[in-house]
RNA sequence: GGGCGCUUAGCUCAGUGGUAGAGCGACUGUUUUACACACAGUAGGUCCAAGGUUCGAUCCCUUGAGCGCCCACCA
């Protein structure tokens, strides 16, 4: 450990020293705080500091928000461990649902694939895979900018405990009665498929057209006339005079008829529309009257629900087309397509009155841009109101403060009138919502236990399906993607303690069967005539096209499995329902405790589907078709529901990755089990975070732990500055705008990285991003090196620690030792503030130029006099020993190198060596 | 439409009710036994504008302008 200054080259190069300095504390243990040094010269507090660090996206890699965001934590994490507190940074990282699942379909992409091809499970497990390969990057360029977190705690959102917690906080909700599931209008992203909750919208300006529609003697201004066609009444202000008499009435109106088909001159249709009463409109705002469209238009929805007589029509679909509900006019057309030419029909038959230019904001999904539509869907809501009081009161009761307190505004506002919280998501990441549904009757149950499994498999592909062949009763066999589609269904069913599989006698399903058969390591399977598929008759080895070229039958743009139809000399749906029912019911009887594989075929197990639910021929409309090897997984309940069916299927939701998240402090410590771990850390002291996630995730977290844990999760919350570029523009990755901070710390060492951001951390605004900063860090841990170098050359055998506090003799020695002490407390007054920049600024004045400026150039004088000679060197040594302390938070490799060649009775790293008081 | 923040040296930003500061840059010296990634100096500002309060305003108040951000169901 004694070295000479000699050994010292005249430059700090970081990059010799960084990684080696990270791996001394790593091998120290002392990130963590159950390995606290035992030798300690000072006395340790038994009182515990703890921070969770905002788990970054699996997805995501280290940005200038995270580095800054890291490196606030660090300073107050590294202070607090040195003055002794029993410290804990615990890192993790989110599995960012949506987020995550697009990044790995576009992978997928590339193999030419959608997540459909894979299926659910194998979906999923292939996000894993991800997650394992690249989930962790992110995390080691945490480490780069010297970040003391426990590693041996950290945590993922999506790992077991995490889900069974996630599981528990679900039932306990619902059990409540704060989580129901509901029709509802909701924002949907039509690219994502999902639904999303109201804070997860953004805004785009888009010039549009604004439409003036005539409903009879009314005009109606919208920039969506497609929803017309979902128009269910008009509304008027209850006390404008103007409508007053028409309130309650029904009115008939001229309107397009969206039954005469696309290529058809448009033709007129008298429809009939209630005039309604609602405060929500405007009077003064173009006529005063507005079309109500409760299934696509939230405004609307809510007028709906203060009249809950008007119908409510679905005309926009899931994939944002027009559903057949809209008329076949215009089912089918993607929203803005349907949007022109409504537009047009309603001009030819001279129902506009005018058109405006128009700028407004569209709403857009904040995962991929796509322009949202708001539609009716069945989801599960949170209710809000107790909760959101419950945040709002941890804050007006000083129990979270916001750091800078202005802060407070943003969450406050929106606790204060939210919504219910739409927190199912139709993705497949995510944490699956633990209910079931009776197939039958659709009743609710929680946590479903089951007693059996079936899994019902469609053969995979033969060359018949890819040309769309019907081959009821022709023994087509598989092709090498069917073989291949077998394969993966049965490594999906791996684990599923497969007793038995059942099959269709037909080529196609029984290569199927051996397949999982095999893969499965080899089950029984038993062939049953019953499950073939239905025969077609006339239509049997024809494609659709060539079906109706041959004149043998026409549709109407129908397919045979969906519509009730029957070919001449076919099987009648009635016979296969018939046959189909009677099999499921012997199998049922004979394997009641087992798990099932039945593999059949299109027709044969929808007819299936359609008795399990209880659907009438008609009704079956509404079951998707399966693909080819898809699997559909139906539990058999201990106890059958009160309708009389035992099967269950499970939700297919998963959770909003927020619901996940606003557990974070409690879950990565333990909760809900009262672990050693949540008794001393929970709850933690600072969360610091950016500001654009107060809602998102700083209210819900507040309220879940009030809610769920009893204690708020954190007292002080940071909002760090955001970083823009120079020209105060957003970094963007995309836009090419983005400052890279490993490619900083690789240039400049991490940290004069550090050191940069925080001197430009001031006040809290904005920081347009200079990279100067980063340069006045590395020359300033230059000019600590050397001033090192300087004394280690002066001080002769002294070593720390000093016995005294040094007095001083000289009026040098007095300026400096005051300047100090003075610093020391200004410093500390600074942090505790979670004022970083005037920290880092004030000690680099002291250090520079009272110390080097001044100080050191004294000395020199002084040790011309041997009478000061002993006490300037004890002054110098004491006073670097402190400033490399106090440095230490915010450039903590520089200081421990420095520190690892002082002379010292003792041999800790500088990171746990106690703060200069 | 509502709210918030910002406007100070060439650039990035501190700051104070009493003659204005840092880092970087520019310029002039200095290779003086830690550091030229340094040292000693110098120049450079109607503190966005107008009005008000005050003995005195860059700071407090009002209004306005510019920039940025957030929220919002004005169809």
């Amino acid at each position: 450990m004694e070295s000479k200054s000699t050994e010292l080259s005249s430059q700090y190069n970081p990059k010799d020293v960084e990684n080696r300095i990270y791996r001394r504390w790593m091998e120290s243990g002392f990130f963590n705080p159950d390995k606290r040094p035992k030798s300690k010269s000072y006395k340790l507090k038994s009182k515990s500091f703890s921070v969770v660090v905002p788990p970054p996206n699996i997805t995501g890699s280290l940005h200038m928000g995270h580095a800054l965001n890291a490196t606030i934590q660090d300073i107050l994490v590294r202070k607090k461990r040195m003055e002794g507190y029993k410290t804990l940074w615990l890192p993790g990282t989110d599995h960012a649902g949506i987020a995550t699942q697009n990044v790995v379909e576009k992978d997928l992409k590339k193999e030419g694939k959608t997540r459909h091809d894979l299926g659910r499970e194998r979906f999923i497990s292939r996000v894993w895979e991800w997650r394992e390969k690249y989930g962790n990057i992110i995390l080691d360029q945490f480490k780069k900018i010297g970040s003391s977190l426990d590693w041996s705690r950290t945590r993922f959102t999506m790992d077991s405990e995490y889900q069974e917690a996630v599981k528990k906080v679900f039932v306990y909700y619902y059990k409540k009665g704060w989580i129901y599931r509901g029709k509802r209008t909701i924002n949907w992203c039509p690219r994502c498929a999902t639904s999303l909750s109201d804070l997860e919208i953004e805004y785009k300006e888009e010039k549009t057209k604004l439409y003036y529609i005539k409903y009879d003697m009314f005009s109606v201004a919208t920039t969506r006339p497609e929803t017309k066609l979902g128009d269910t009444a008009l509304a008027v202000h209850p006390s404008d005079m103007r409508y007053q008499k028409y309130i309650g009435e029904a009115i008939k109106i001229q309107s397009v008829d969206p039954a005469i088909p696309a290529g058809d001159q448009p033709k007129l249709k008298e429809i009939s529309l209630k005039i309604i009463a609602d405060t929500s409109v405007d009077p003064a705002f173009g006529t005063g009257v507005v079309k109500v469209t409760p299934a696509h238009d939230l405004a609307d929805f809510e007028i709906y629900q203060r009249h809950p007589e008007i119908p409510v029509m679905q005309v926009i679909g899931e994939n944002g087309r027009m559903t057949h509900e809209a008329g076949v006019r215009y089912a089918g057309l993607k929203t803005k397509e349907a949007r022109e030419k409504i537009a047009e029909d309603l001009a030819s038959l001279g129902l506009i009155e005018k058109v405006e230019e128009y700028t407004h904001n569209t709403s857009v999904c904040y995962r991929c841009s796509s322009v949202l539509e708001p539609i009716f869907s069945t989801q599960w809501f949170m209710k809000m109101e107790k909760l959101s009081q419950q945040a709002i009161r941890a804050v007006g009761s000083g129990n979270v403060r916001f750091h800078p307190k202005r802060w407070e505004k943003i969450y406050l506002d929106w606790l204060k009138n939210t919504r219910d919280w739409c927190i199912s998501r139709q993705i497949w990441w995510g944490h699956q919502i633990p209910v079931g549904y009776c197939v039958a009757c659709g009743t609710i149950k929680l946590e479903p236990k089951t007693k059996g499994n079936w899994y019902f498999v469609r053969h995979g592909e033969t060359d018949w399906n890819i040309v769309r062949r019907t081959q009821g009763s022709s023994d087509i066999p598989l092709n090498e993607t069917g073989r291949l589609q077998a394969k993966g269904a049965g490594s999906t069913l791996k684990e599923r303690h497969i007793d038995l599989i059942i099959s269709s006698p037909q080529k196609r399903a029984k290569e199927t069967a051996e397949i999982i058969a095999r893969e499965l390591g080899g089950v029984e399977i038993i062939i049953d005539e019953e499950l073939r598929e239905r025969h077609y008759g006339v239509l049997e080895g024809f494609t659709l096209a060539e079906a109706e070229a041959k004149g043998i039958v026409t549709f109407r743009g129908e397919s045979i499995t969906g519509s009730g139809f029957t070919p001449p000399d076919g099987e009648t749906l009635e016979e296969l329902e018939a046959r189909v029912n009677e099999t499921l019911h012997r199998h049922k009887k004979q394997h009641a405790h087992k798990n099932i594989v039945v593999v059949s075929h299109g027709a044969t197990l929808r007819t299936l589907f359609r008795v399990l639910r209880r659907l009438d021929i008609p009704q079956a409309k509404i079951l998707p078709p399966m693909h080819n090897a898809q699997i559909m997984h139906f539990g058999i309940a201990p106890q059958a529901c009160k309708c009389g069916s035992d099967f269950i299927e499970k939700d297919e939701n998963v959770l909003d990755t927020w619901f996940s998240s606003a557990l974070w402090p409690m879950v990565t410590l333990g909760w809900p089990k009262k672990t050693k771990d949540f008794k001393t850390f929970y709850p933690t002291q600072v969360l610091s975070t950016a500001r654009d996630i107060i809602n998102l995730w700083v209210g819900r977290m507040v309220f879940s732990g009030i809610e769920l844990a009893k204690k708020t999760p954190f007292k002080d919350v940071i909002i760090h500055a955001t970083i823009l570029t120079k020209d105060g523009k957003r970094m963007s990755k995309s836009l090419g705008t983005g400052i890279d901070p490993l490619d900083l710390i690789e240039r400049f060492g991490a940290d004069a990285t550090r050191f940069g951001l925080i001197w430009q951390a001031m006040g809290n605004q904005d920081m347009h991003w200079s990279e100067e900063h980063v340069i006045a860090g590395k020359k300033f841990a230059n000019k600590l090196w050397n001033a090192s170098r300087f004394i280690l050359g002066k001080i002769g055998d002294l070593s720390l620690p000093l016995a005294h506090a040094p007095k001083p003799k000289t009026a040098a020695d007095k300026k400096l030792l005051s300047a100090l002490a003075k610093t020391k407390k200004q410093l500390e007054k600074h942090i505790e503030k979670y004022e970083f920049g005037q920290a880092i600024h004030l000690f680099y004045e002291f250090f520079w130029h009272e110390f080097c400026d001044q100080y050191l150039e004294a000395s020199k004088q002084q040790f011309a006099n041997p009478d000061l000679a002993e006490r300037t060197q004890q002054i110098l040594i004491h006073t670097l020993a402190d400033s490399l302390k106090l440095l230490h938070p915010f450039m903590p490799f520089v200081t421990e190198e420095i520190w690892r060649h002082l002379p010292k009775k003792t041999n800790l790293p500088l990171m746990v060596e106690e703060w200069p008081k």
